[in-house]
DNA sequence: CTATAAGCGAGACGGTACGTCTGGTCTTGTG
DNA sequence: CACAAGACCAGACGTACCGTCTCGCTTATAG
């Protein structure tokens, strides 16, 4: 995930990244970010601790990189895909607990840590961004594309992740609505 | 803050408890809410590890409360506020580098921990809420209450506390407009 | 046991001092002088820390109260009694578990701190090496007195509290026996 | 001291135990048992506190071994030494001020903690005894052998560590003289 | 076929902070 | 005044992790 992979030595072991993954997740779920420990990590996937740390430098990028990792398949969608579709697979994306957990701490880390903020924002806030903006064109719409990021995004964030609700068909297609007035079936005049 | 405050026995110190929440806030905006330690707010604070313990159960509730005591008097809005006034105390609560820190700790903490929910639901999101809700009230808009609280607090919190941008007037007036396509200068159709 | 007991204001409770001293007793028996705690002292005689202050400067003062108050009786052997009826006086003393567990302590702690070695050896050494002393009057040796004292009394402390033995009547004659050649039914030739 | 010491992972480092040993016995003369600290044995001896803990689990432990660790050299005495040498031995050893303060400590906590004693009987006391053995076969006594050792080794515990006496030539021969009659230049008849 | 290089588990190491407990002091009320 | 109650500063307790390090061992490629 990290290394350039040279090709002398003993070569890093096939499903060891995936284990520490997984392990990473789970614990998240358990005990939030602060109460995440590579001690713990370690422990749960059987691996050295030292072999984490060879491959990880930092809590901050392993949990980062253990959220990407569920997210990168529902960020490629097809390209031609309707709004609705991407809207949907951004809110089944971070409705698996373990991304609640870990986008939440994730960007509250982020505030503070610019390191967090940096990697945060290349992996995971900017393809959320391109997700949105490719929802935007196809959506009729006159508001700014700028707000536009902050109303879609922030309202899936705060109906998602904030309050802890499912994000059904109704809440998906009620924002679109939202944001086209003239749209079939929305609540614009 | 927390106990009764019986009779009996030698009373609790007078300024202690602001000593302590000003030296959380300190603390939150230097180093974050998992960089907080009680043995640091003690330290700064001038303060026996022992005497926060005693006031303090949890370093959640402790967080809490240090917020919850610089915002009120800003959630605390004239009730015949105009929309835009509302907003902008929302913006600007939210927008304190402690009140961004702690925010985002405590609703991050407060995914995978009922006690931290339950401290932050009552202290810090209701007031929100509440705010939110007042708001709605004196916009002319189409969309449906719930999803409302949506798009407005999620706007807020994607704006301000995501991306960490200023919650300026265009910002305000931006959101207000998009809710509510009659509106003077707004956005909408 | 310690100030002067003055006229003025609310006169001292009656049985306070017993309370504590025996608590003390019952703490240094389950839990040793190390282990004994002034805290745990105040809460087993159900009195306030700060009464137990007021009356005893230090844990050592307080020890060695608690252990002079139950052994003086016994050092108080008549004038003519003969050697075995003193040396089994002293035996028996010892072998109090209350004392055993404050003589070693006391002993130990005078070793390194000066008060304690100060009231300790006024208050329990000094009474034992007087028993001592009448005892080797009584006793027909051609041993140095400085060299006998080492002997009775190093042969009841290691016999008793070191290796935690009974001081039992046969131990007591053997001991006679051995400083003394001559006695009727010694081990001397 | 106490590990098998398996051949994985880091060894460890090799003057460590000394240092802490070192540092133990210092701190039991300046301060005592009750006084000695696993905090200060780790400043003291520039070792991490987690590093001592590691390596013995007990305050108790820990003082056992530091006495044991001075008196091991001095139990190893040449198979045919004379009487006096083992005795000097001996009362050289006890007569360091480190040795003291831990020997009584030892004995003292051993009177109360099951676990110390234990640990005091086979490392301290089993030893004594043995050395005491070789001593008593070198003369002509008619003590029995067990009275013996309480009366040797008592005369020089209460000569060397309850009175802090030197335990000169003089001292030694009195007491080989005292328990064996036909001595050359004894005190016996 | 031997170097050389890296991965890996294990665990020691110097640290920091945890949350608890006790010490000894002090400051209230009540008796 | 004595006393109980209890707040207060100070600091040790024993534990858990931190991130680094040193081992012995394994597994690869490169000469």
């Amino acid at each position: 995930m990290t290394a350039p992979t040279s090709r002398r030595g003993r070569p890093r072991g096939a499903g060891t990244d995936q284990a520490i993954l997984d392990a990473v997740r789970a614990l998240l779920v358990e005990h939030g970010y602060s109460g995440l420990t590579i001690e713990g990590v370690a422990a749960r996937s059987g691996v050295a601790k030292s072999t984490v740390y060879r491959r990880w430098t930092t809590k901050a990028d392993l949990v980062v990189d253990a959220v990407v990792d569920t997210l990168t398949p529902l960020f490629a969608a097809p390209p031609d895909s309707a709004p609705e579709d991407l809207l949907r697979a951004l809110v089944t994306a971070l409705s698996q607990p373990a991304s609640r957990a870990a986008f939440l701490a994730v960007i509250s880390e982020a505030a503070v840590d610019p390191m967090v903020h940096e990697r945060a924002a290349t992996r995971l806030i900017e393809p959320s961004r391109r997700l949105v903006e490719r929802c935007s064109a196809g959506v009729d719409t006159a508001i700014d594309g700028d707000l536009l990021f902050d109303v879609i995004a922030g309202a899936v964030i705060h109906h998602v992740l904030v309050r802890g609700l499912a994000g059904d068909e109704a809440f998906i297609a009620g924002l679109l609505g939202a944001v086209s007035p003239h749209r079939v079936g929305a609540a614009g005049s």
